[in-house]
DNA sequence: TATGAATGAGCTTTCATTCAT
DNA sequence: TATGAATGAAAGCTCATTCAT
């Protein structure tokens, strides 16, 4: 495992433990096991290991939901296909998880690496889209329905993650439910 | 207006703007107008004064979702109302959103302190409990079922404070979209 | 018990248990149970409160000095009362002496005040004078001498005080090394 | 000379010139001509950095005490070699000497700092114990006896300190007058 | 690339003192 | 006299960042 990545993953432990301010460089550098100095060979300043952070976790979401089995027969079970991709991958990645959401409104993260990271939704945007025009769904603004999807995954994530158990029936019932809430 | 009062909504203000750590206390001394000294009259130290303002604001929540009108005729009109009711505290005060929203899952407030505001979530569950046993409801443990409906809320309100204009008939689809997703 | 002796009270046990520094007023006026403002009223400023303290400790000291039995039969005799009297004032009085010994060559008392309390060594600066002039003791300088008398003391009392038990006859002993090592 | 030898002789300056909450650290950073951070990297806070200092000054000490010619010929000769020496590193090294006075009783030193630089005592314990069992001394309990002595040659070098002249013969006296006081 | 001692600006917090009541 | 909320200068300390090695 190389340095960067070693950072990164310190960066990540520590700044869900205790938040970005609580979690000095210095921290950062004992976690990882590397000097204070290395972490500035590879990232420029603080902000901007935040923001690299930030990047790699929105692409491994983004490449997460696209392990889903979409086959274009049924458009049900596409849709809850993605939705529980989604879901799998924020129960998984527990860290990542809270990190993007703590991060994701916080004004830590530059408006334009947040507006650049939207392009791992493009995908989900133009599933969406279709289902809209084919019918299936409400005839709601596309990216309003896309964030209201995605916070119905958010919240069942969160759930999940107050260990509240969730069996695979009633993940099928949230899955049910997003359904629902967005067919037409 | 009494100083304790006018420090809150200075740190308020100027935590959504900048974030916690990018808040020093004589920032807000400056912007409450009072002498630094006098904050720690009033709060121990920073992270009471988060949390005072963690209370405060959920406070403020559970007496916006009182004001919905619910008169127990048709369960799913009182349904919507509440959620509108909500929806529209979210929208109408952004500075206090986006402070719940961002500190709701951090490290800067204590568990206990969280667990304790759930107390204003308890007419929201007894009245979706009561929606299950009607049978209005899906028959989902009443806790998740709750923070599944309050995500659509917050859904909603992150996207009216990306300036998506929200027109009133939006809204009610949103509301309908939540309504849905629920319903048996 | 009227609050200036109140006050001077709290601080001498304040100021013993925890040094100056870390006594703040607030302290003080929490233990007197009187207001802050209170203490300035009595007091200009916390330098002269400490020398008040100081300035009384000293008078208690040379008070109970003059309480020795000299009755000029037996000089030996006489000086081992004054100096069996010092002692037994240091020892019965922990804080005035540990007080005393902390501030005596401390920088926080002004050379003036320190000068002026030397008064209360007058008598025992005469009546030193008066042996060696009678050949009782060394004629070494009799300031000097009474400075070395008094560390004597000063280390007796700081035994005595490390709760070393000191018998009456371990005192009588004292008495005499202090005897010995003065006389001519 | 490196960074911590620098700070401590800093601290040592200003410590015994203002007293110990009268120093900032930035006055002592300026001293010593680094930078504030720079102290704290060589002792955890101030507390320690006078710890640190007591430590190093009890060392000293202890050192000096050594270099007393002791052959063991002439016990009355070795008894004043060492009360000499003593006596000339506490007057040599004034501020050593002011500081180990100041703060030997003082509560910023911890009890086991303090009982843990007893053992500098411990050649001198057993000189003197040797001394009480070969009956050229009192027989009075030997860490009383080290404590009274020590006492003497504290007390010469106040005297010392406060410019009272003290010749070679004036030294010789006071050292006699340490070993009549304790000679049996 | 990698190190980690050193920097110093800027932080949170304290606390002597004031003053309207 | 007595109060104690308010003040704000100044303290101790942290930590992002640099740079000689």
């Amino acid at each position: 495992m190389n340095k960067r990545e070693l950072i990164l993953e310190a960066t990540l432990d520590l700044i869900t433990e205790h938040g970005f301010h609580a979690t000095p460089m210095s921290m950062i550098s004992k976690k990882a096991k590397v000097a204070a100095g290395t972490i500035y060979h590879h990232f420029e300043n603080k902000e901007i290991l935040l923001e690299a952070l930030y990047t790699e976790s929105k692409g491994k979401m983004g490449r997460a939901m696209q392990l889903a089995t979409v086959n274009g027969e049924n458009y049900e079970a596409d849709y809850k296909s993605i939705w529980i991709s989604l879901f799998i991958f924020y129960a998984d990645n527990s860290k990542t998880f809270q990190f993007l959401e703590q991060y994701a409104q916080s004004p830590f993260i530059r408006k334009e690496t947040k507006e650049e990271q939207r392009k791992h939704y493009q995908p989900i945007i133009d599933f969406l889209g279709q289902g809209i025009r084919k019918g299936y769904l409400k005839s709601i603004d596309v990216e309003i329905l896309t964030e209201m999807v995605h916070g119905t995954v958010v919240s069942a994530a969160k759930i999940f993650h107050q260990q509240k158990e969730l069996s695979k029936i009633a993940i099928n019932e949230l899955a049910q439910f997003a359904w629902q809430a967005a067919k037409a």
